[in-house]
DNA sequence: GACGAAATGATATAATATAACACTTGAAGA
DNA sequence: TCTTCAAGTGTTATATTATATCATTTCGTC
């Protein structure tokens, strides 16, 4: 069985950088500005693997000597949805990285209530059912939530 | 194919009716009182098929003359997804009514995005791949959120 | 360097949700 | 029937989440 969670101990660093690298590149490749504000932010909400707040966020910025307002936050969090290097959790009100927001797709989030952490899957087999239950009754789709809350492997075993 | 919407001039008074008769069975299956202010939630709530927010609701309470403050509507809104008689749809902020509220289950919601109703599906072919890909990657499920924006058939045709 | 579009700053306010405590109601037993 | 107490509701205040609006700054392009 593989946890789509990350192992205890990993380097959380590197998981930081790869996600700043390919932010940077998914941004030039869009021809976007990757900003001091939008990597601020981007940055603080990869601090985890937990899905954070736009208000926890705003702490954080003015904690760093930030003057930032809501806007401020919820404009960075917005342009980063958009590229999709960060997604929102509709049943939390938070966000969190993506870890491959070069190719385009449409995420499940396994969400742990005991550790917080967030894990986004591509699952094939969640998509399709979900797309053959449209079809059957003639809907038309245009986005999906699937969020999915529970106990992770971790907590569910210690 | 079977559209999950009602049909366009259906009789939505027999919608109502049959949920309230169904609530009111819940409700006493449950030992739970089916109080005057619950009623009058609920029954606001099943005046459309679509979903409907907290404050909505409290305008409509408050436009019949019944003094209601947020804490009114949103303790009638807790006890009617207790008990499995409507749904929040997390992604709407907003609640619907259950037509099936005597069993339990796991449902997904479709929501059109242009006439605004809102129809749960009970699929088994969704629930099982999301059990399914929970059990791959070692997670206890406890609750799942299925929201999927689109277009209904009847919008997506006309 | 001048220009204009995009980004950010700043202020105000809207929309959604809950905490805390007082009062009322209604079921259940004495 | 009366008492009691838990459940429900009223009321006020406040917390949390999100957006509208207009002023100012930044930055690439000419
Ligand atoms: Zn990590
Ligand atoms: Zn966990
Ligand atoms: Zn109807
Ligand atoms: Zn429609």
């Amino acid at each position: 069985m593989t946890d789509l969670f990350p192992e205890k101990g990993h380097d959380h660093g590197r998981c930081i950088d790869s996600a700043l690298r390919q932010a940077e590149d998914v941004a030039e490749a869009n021809n976007a500005r990757f900003t001091d504000m939008r990597r601020r932010v981007f940055t603080l909400i990869w601090q985890s693997h937990k899905a954070i707040t736009a208000y926890e966020l705003l702490d954080s910025l003015q904690a760093e000597g930030v003057r930032a307002q809501p806007p401020t936050v919820y404009r960075a969090l917005e342009f980063l949805v958009g590229l999709g290097l960060i997604h929102r959790i509709e049943s939390l009100n938070a966000y969190f990285g993506c870890d491959m927001p070069h190719h385009e797709h449409l995420g499940q989030y396994f969400i742990c209530r005991n550790c917080g952490r967030v894990a986004e899957a591509v699952n094939d087999d969640m998509s399709s059912a979900v797309h053959a239950a449209a079809r059957a009754v003639g809907f038309r789709i245009e986005a999906t939530t699937i969020e999915i809350k529970g106990l992770c492997h971790d907590c569910a075993t210690h």
